[in-house]
DNA sequence: AGGCGTGCTTAGGTCTCCAA
DNA sequence: TTGGAGACCTAAGCACGCCT
């Protein structure tokens, strides 16, 4: 890796990150091109990353497609076409600002772009479904595995009550309305899991090694769950230490390969790892950022290597 | 037709912010 | 300190669509 990443990044997020980058140029579904898949992996690697710095977070990314562009055989040009693509046209909205800010120079000399022409936005649009209210009462969305496995890292790491946090950094399609009748429904249906029920969107956990496919068409069953992705003990938090501790619990079953412990065993595993407290969390910056330091977390990668869409 | 899962709407309660 | 306004969350109910 890049030696140049080393002060800001871990080789465990490092990797993390260029998982996520990989898995979304497999998924071709995007409707609208890359637009939508760079704002999703923008909107994945803030929500991972809620203690990085926007510029950081867009600086990696940017130098890792390039890199991965690089090492799959494109040419040099059409990386840098990419990146363009990517940080500029297709993230946020470009518009005239008097001043350049760091983000922006390394940007531009990631890029070659002109400065003004690299301003973003300090926000990212969201990328919230308007539907006419008329409409809407017709044609009902419903969400996707995806959507509701952010659902659940969401609650992992903003605890239960958090909708506005949830629907802005993981559930970037849904309103925090819709986030909380989704809970709404989601814990009703957990609170019934002893019954036997039809499948539910609901059932799908954040350790399940096999997604289930969601058909509408399965017939009734004893239904049996993974481990329960609700935390209570996530209730309200909301303190950085608390987040970290939770954004902990969000990646254990990712750091613990699915389908080789339960859940209790994935989050036994990663307290040892990260230790019980947040005293093992070493803290870096001037406290309104924080870091996980050392590589610590690299040193705990599986030796497998991390598939994103597999690993919940 | 009825049951069930799901998404949406809405009323009411709680919390936060701010000016007086 | 207090009261008002706004934002937010929760609970409940309704409507839609699929399945039995």
């Amino acid at each position: 890796m890049d030696p140049k990443f080393n002060g800001e990044w871990s080789a465990f997020e490092i990797t993390m990150v260029k998982s996520l980058i990989a898995s979304h140029n497999a998924n071709n579904n995007y409707a609208d091109g890359t637009n939508q898949k760079h704002n999703n992996i923008m909107n994945q690697l803030q929500a991972w990353f809620p203690l990085k710095e926007k510029r950081q977070v867009i600086k990696l990314y940017s130098e890792l497609v390039v890199e991965m562009t690089m090492q799959a055989g494109q040419s040099g040009n059409q990386s840098m076409v990419a990146i363009n693509n990517l940080v500029n046209g297709n993230y946020g909205t470009p518009v005239e600002h008097p001043t350049m800010d760091n983000m922006d120079m390394s940007l531009a000399s990631l890029t070659g772009k002109k400065p003004e022409a690299m301003r973003m936005v300090e926000e990212a649009p969201q990328q919230q479904v308007i539907i006419p209210q008329q409409e809407r009462r017709h044609k009902r969305l419903l969400w996707t595995t995806e959507e509701h496995r952010q659902f659940l890292r969401g609650l992992h790491v903003y605890g239960h009550g958090d909708w506005k946090n949830i629907s802005r950094h993981f559930v970037t399609t849904k309103t925090p309305v819709q986030v909380s009748s989704h809970a709404q429904k989601y814990f009703l249906r957990v609170e019934r899991t002893t019954e036997k029920q039809r499948f539910s969107i609901n059932d799908i956990s954040l350790n399940d090694a096999t997604p289930w496919v969601h058909n509408n068409s399965s017939t009734r069953e004893t239904l049996a769950f993974a481990g329960s992705a609700y935390n209570p003990n996530g209730h309200g938090s909301s303190s950085e230490l608390a987040t970290m501790n939770n954004l902990a619990q969000a990646w254990s079953p990712f750091l613990y390969s699915a389908g080789q412990a339960s859940s209790s065993q994935a989050t036994s595993w990663i307290s040892q790892q990260m230790g019980a407290s947040s005293a093992a969390l070493t803290l870096e910056g001037d406290g309104s950022q924080m870091a996980w330091t050392g590589d610590q977390q690299g040193d705990f990668l599986p030796e497998q290597s991390m598939d994103i869409d597999n690993m919940y």
